[in-house]
DNA sequence: GATATGACGGCTG
DNA sequence: ACAGCCGCCATAT
């Protein structure tokens, strides 16, 4: 009997941990790697109540424009550009500069790199 | 116990 | 090219 109760939150808590630092992801890129149906919805309602989870680098995560939409949900506005740009990354006006050179996709574990 | 709300993205016309 | 619609889980009140 397995006894994991582990729903769809809690899977995608366990990819956002796995992001590296001084990189970022979206949330139609953890759904994929997922397989939800409801894709990036599922991703942000689950960030939504990341607060429920210890460690989870939320900063690491914006919409695949790369404008940090969920700023507003840290104890202060603007604390997910400051940790952003501690790791190296370049914001400006809410959205990571050259975004591509900074994306990591989930999906890329599965390849050889 | 039921209702309302919440960090997105892809597809269609 | 643009605008609108749809999908669906968990938590708090």
């Amino acid at each position: 009997m397995k006894k994991s109760k582990e729903n769809h939150f809690d899977l995608i808590y366990q990819v956002v941990q796995l992001i590296p630092k001084g990189k970022v992801t979206s949330y139609g890129a953890i759904a994929n790697y997922l397989g939800l149906k409801s894709g990036a919805r599922m991703v942000g309602y689950a960030m939504n109540a990341s607060h429920t989870q210890p460690d989870i680098p939320a900063h690491r995560v914006v919409n695949r424009n790369g404008v940090l939409t969920g700023k507003h949900h840290f104890s202060n506005p603007g604390e997910m550009q400051e940790k952003l740009e501690a790791e190296g990354l370049i914001i400006e006006q809410d959205q990571i500069k050259n975004f591509p050179n900074f994306f990591w996709d989930p999906n890329d574990l599965k390849l050889d790199q």
